[in-house]
DNA sequence: TGATGTGAAGCGGTTCACAGCC
DNA sequence: GGCTGTGAACCGCTTCACATCA
């Protein structure tokens, strides 16, 4: 009844969940606990009740979930009942890659265009599922005509803010930023970045520290890194 | 001189304020305050500081920072003062695309290496960069002639287990994964996930709902969805 | 004066533990 | 008896506010 705001991270947890029930699927499982989904794919049983519990109640106590309907409810919840009509700007080999990628299909995200500036890739059909490279100065109309409501932007750094606006100004909602450019948020628009040069760094991060015990991490989410030696002594 | 753990948040965030910096220094702006880095680039003043404070008194009072000793000492914390050697597993279109990216070489980690098990393409030099394409049966051989000493995994999700156990017996530290799949995690690893599943499921979930106001969002923390109505007396 | 560095407060997410229900 | 759904405790990160110092 009451308004509520559902936190990314449990949404992003609806994902992992999804996923964990569609293995149970392949296997023919019919019904789980939240315990036994928790043990067996390293999660925390609380939490998975808690987040599904935003949503309704779906589970039988004494019982558990029944994992054909739970699927189905996390599909509708996701919104991944319905397809999604996705234009990638930028036709480097990024955009390409993703273009070619598996995975949107798997989540009924599916490619239809890829938008570009350059003359000799503009009118080509690219990549190994041959999507046709639109010009990125056509692009509201062919965003109009072709029904498209996700955009990628796989543009260098230094374009991403411009394209963002005009990707804006065409409509569109929701957007996925591959550009290690923090672009200008708005409201009622979805942003989600991935931003590689941060992982990398991460990951350079940690191997430049000495090596101690602790430090695997997966998710996002919570990681630490061992810092074993303050260094305020050693450089104040 | 106490040992402390930094959160994986804040490194990520020292990520972000290099890239400020190096905006900075390319405008020949030579002091900067934790107020102006904030207001410049959308950030807090107060996390800015405690972010620093957690690795030395680097700040100046009454003054700043000075850009280019920052500059040089976050990219000496993070690491990105020696070079990281990259092995690729996969040298399918996503794993090309991340060979030529050029954003490895800006953080100083250079492609060394592409492994695959197709016949048709080890041996080849595949991409803009003409990387050669290893076969994975000698994986811990070339990373040890190679000094590999950061992965990337670009496989199918269903061979991204087997291939990440050959990866840690031979010694890696670092791994990037880009398969959807929870790898079991292991001490000592550093392991970061990129999971564009989950993104695009984000976007997905995003435009399912009835749309309201606020939901922009770029980083990836603390975002909030806008659940309009709670399902459970719908669905109860 | 002006900006840092930091204890304390605030806030949000996770985990605990148990009442309630099948 | 067993498992869900959930208030309460807990924990960690962020923000505030100010004492401190160039």
């Amino acid at each position: 009844m009451k308004a509520e705001k559902i936190s990314e991270l449990t949404t992003n947890r609806l994902s992992v969940y999804l996923r964990c029930l569609n293995a149970l699927t392949a296997e023919n499982i019919k019904t789980v606990s939240s315990e036994g989904l928790a043990n067996r794919f390293h999660l925390n049983s609380a939490q998975i009740r808690k987040d599904l519990a935003y949503f309704g109640e779906f589970g039988v106590r004494g019982v558990g979930y029944y994992v054909e309907e739970l699927r189905n409810t996390l599909t509708n919840i996701l919104g991944l009942d319905k397809e999604h009509r996705v234009g990638i700007v930028g036709a480097g080999r990024l955009g390409t890659a993703l273009a070619d990628y598996y995975g949107f299909k798997r989540s009924n995200f599916n490619v239809i265009a890829l938008f570009d500036t350059s003359k000799e890739k503009i009118g080509r059909h690219i990549g190994n599922t041959k999507i046709l490279v639109y010009n990125f100065a056509d692009f509201a109309e062919t965003v109009r005509q072709e029904n498209i409501d996700v955009v990628v932007i796989a543009v260098p750094a230094e374009f991403a803010q411009e394209v963002y606006g005009e990707v804006i100004k065409a409509g569109i909602k929701a957007v996925l930023n591959f550009a290690p450019s923090s672009l200008q948020a708005h409201n009622n628009i979805k942003l989600k970045t991935v931003d590689l040069t941060i992982s990398l760094e991460s990951l350079s991060y940690f191997l430049a520290q000495p090596q101690s015990e602790n430090s695997a991490s997966s998710g996002n989410n919570n990681a630490k890194h061992e810092q074993p030696l303050s260094r305020k002594k050693q450089l104040k």
